[in-house]
DNA sequence: TGCAAAATAGTACGGTCGTTCTATTTTTTA
DNA sequence: TAAAAAATAGAACGACCGTACTATTTTGCA
């Protein structure tokens, strides 16, 4: 099973050059802290409602400071789902590689995930607010949403496969269905929150 | 069965006295036509983008206009709150019910629902968007929407008890997760859409 | 048909938004 | 430590928002 993609659609142009030498610069570390801002924000209020202004107060800078480092809302956007993703992967995906495939493996991400939706359940999954969001706004953000969460749900599809190669499941079972079924009851599951 | 509850939140205060005799006032006449205008725009973009100024244009109306009908941008979202409700009534809820009690009454609920589905395919279903853009911003709105998702689950979940009942389902069977499972696939076929 | 009432238009206000431009401060480098 | 570069602040812009007020037009009834 391949790692979650890298997705080059989220590649972070200036994350090539981390700061010349050893530490962060200072402009890096204050942009990791607004983007930390950023993400629990968006997770409260959605990424629409994500505002510079906003984003300045909760940061205590200035707007025209926050904006600075992103140069434009979409880029802010971007990177609150390349972040985002990234944790995603960090906290549901990678520990349930751990497990052996199969069965295990299943059972682990959707634990993980399941957890992960109780931690979420006063603020929110970006993924799934943002694609209510964005469902009809065509462009970059819509693009990076949806590839993050397809990159996830084929991962799920492939654990599904996994599974049935290994035997653990019935010959009879359809992937495609189930994989769709897990995803179905934390949707589910999100929206009772 | 009893019909899906009147829901008195979602009461509309003009609705008592429709107009003075036979045919309907010109005002409420164009307030309809808002209406309208304002379920599809809602439908594609959500509640909370609903403008109106939006809703100016593409009745070709002014501003103040379309304002005067509802007072409140508040009180335009709930009117579309209850529109889509009666909508969604009429077409899903109101048609399974003369269906025979037990299985197939779920059925044609659940294909109902899942034709609308199909139907929104382009649009949306503005209790979901709703749900997402209302979870954490208390008020009317958010409890006009919360009042009419519950009144269909608990009709969904009424159907379950029905059939389990008349005998339809293994005694093992768990209503309120079956219900759960019902309304699990249908955000899963919106989220695929 | 005329008059009151209802419906609609027009204008303006205060607010927030993203963004731009220019100053100022802070940090890094030579 | 001085100069260069990066980071941040501040003010202003145009656009859109909801809403309040005041005209004007349209409608319905006596």
């Amino acid at each position: 099973m391949p790692p979650l993609s890298p997705l080059t659609i989220l590649a972070d142009p200036a994350g090539q050059t981390p700061a010349r030498g050893r530490g962060l610069h200072k402009g890096q570390q204050t942009k990791q802290a607004i983007l930390e801002a950023a993400l629990a924000l968006a997770s409260q209020i959605g990424l629409e409602g994500l505002s510079i202004g906003a984003l300045a107060d909760v940061t205590h800078m200035s707007k025209s400071g926050v904006f600075a480092h992103f140069g434009s809302r979409e880029e802010l956007q971007i990177s609150v789902i390349r972040e985002y993703y990234t944790r995603f992967a960090d906290e549901v995906f990678y520990p349930a590689m751990q497990q052996p495939r199969g069965l295990p493996r299943i059972k682990a991400l959707f634990d993980n995930w399941m957890q992960r939706v109780a931690v979420e359940i006063q603020s929110g999954c970006i993924f799934i607010s943002g694609a209510v969001e964005f469902d009809d706004r065509p462009g970059p953000v819509r693009d990076a949403l949806a590839s993050s969460v397809q990159a996830w749900l084929d991962a799920l599809y492939r654990a599904v496969v996994q599974a049935k190669q290994e035997g653990h499941l019935l010959q009879s079972a359809d992937e495609e269905q189930m994989a769709f079924e897990i995803h179905a009851l934390i949707l589910a599951l999100h929206y009772e929150a």
